[in-house]
DNA sequence: GACATTATGTACCGATTGGTAAATAAACTA
DNA sequence: TAGTTTATTTACCAATCGGTACATAATGTC
């Protein structure tokens, strides 16, 4: 089947390697140094098997979005009240965004606040863009809107307002977990921030 | 009375276009080749001038605090009644990260988020920390405490919690005007914040 | 065995990083 | 005028940046 001489390293690997780097650092900070030391390969293995920097950083990316983001929409879909599914997933994300095992922050917001966007590849502000409204902003939008639908939430609920205020608080708790505020805090803090909905006894 | 010959340039201005590139960029992104074009100095002057890199970013930091976040705090004192002292204070801030002709989003945040931590001077990582204490969580908390202590608030309220809050919805902001949304998002997106603070007519 | 194909290690590329040595220029004081 | 002090210009430093040329090694096919 495989011509040639086969990769001496796992793939899967040397990417979740690529990803810890472009998730602690951003993209432009991540070093190839850096980078080709993590995934225990050379320069030329790495630009055979992934293209370059920008092609590492998008796949990296997606694999972000599918073994981390994801999990919090399932949590979010799994849970039928709408304030309990909301505390749910942004206790996921709280719970990631601080977690002692993996890099730290939120990959995205990392990459989207290090420098002008105008310094970061075309293509990776784009992927930035979609990533966030693919998994916070528009998944968020979807679900308010079927419990609006539903009449869980009062008539004049402005559907794009209460997405763009649960994205900031999201984008917010990655910023102060980089700043070193604990799981705890970040936990009280999405109590605070479910204030705005309903109580779970409809309407 | 000034000894030996005088510098060619203002200070102030120097380091306002110095404030300009850091604010965009963060610590690690502005290069000093970048600095020093829009400092219209050389490197040398640079040095002579303010040190090194680093406490160039102090210095201009410090000037951030002066003119920018002080200003914000000004309006929040300026206020009585708590919510709209909140109102008038997120607004401000919203205005700023959105202002086109200032570098967009917020200079701290900016930099605390843009790499790993321990790839920042000890100083910069600590000159970060005391800013949003001083500037956001602190100063918040005093004036909650304030008003704890005047019977605006319920008296169960956790002053710390709220502030975590508040602070999380600042950064939040700065996160979200980095991805290119508009002042009148930002502000709809406070108006939702605020419901968690009681009407003005007292208690 | 020879050949085509793919991966690896080494060694390198020009460009850029933060920072500086040395010479010169402009002000003051003596 | 001479000497001191500070700023500027030019040129440079070692280190690192992202990326690659080239030779070699390991596989499958013939």
């Amino acid at each position: 089947m495989e011509r040639g001489r086969p990769r001496a390293f796992q793939e899967d690997k040397a990417l979740d390697a690529a990803l810890a780097v472009f998730w602690r650092n951003g993209y432009q900070a991540a070093s190839l140094a850096e980078l080709t030391q993590a995934m225990g390969i050379s320069k030329p293995s790495l630009y055979t098997a992934f293209g370059n920097k920008e092609q590492l950083y998008l796949t990296a990316l997606a694999r972000y979005r599918e073994q981390q983001l994801n999990k919090h929409a399932d949590a979010l879909a799994a849970e039928p009240d709408l304030k309990q599914a909301m505390r749910v997933f942004l206790r996921s994300v709280a719970s990631m965004l601080t977690a002692p095992e993996l890099p730290g922050g939120c990959m995205v917001v990392n990459s989207a606040v290090a420098c002008d966007v105008s310094a970061l590849p075309r293509r990776v502000v784009a992927a930035i863009g979609r990533t966030v409204d693919q998994s916070s902003f528009g998944l968020l939008k979807n679900r308010l809107q079927e419990e609006l639908q539903y009449r869980n939430l009062p008539e004049d609920t402005s559907i794009d307002q209460l997405a763009d205020y649960f994205t900031a608080m999201m984008c917010g708790m990655a910023v102060m977990s980089k700043l070193g505020v604990t799981a705890e805090r970040l936990f009280d803090t999405i109590e605070q921030a479910l204030c705005v909905l309903p109580e779970s006894g409809k309407k």
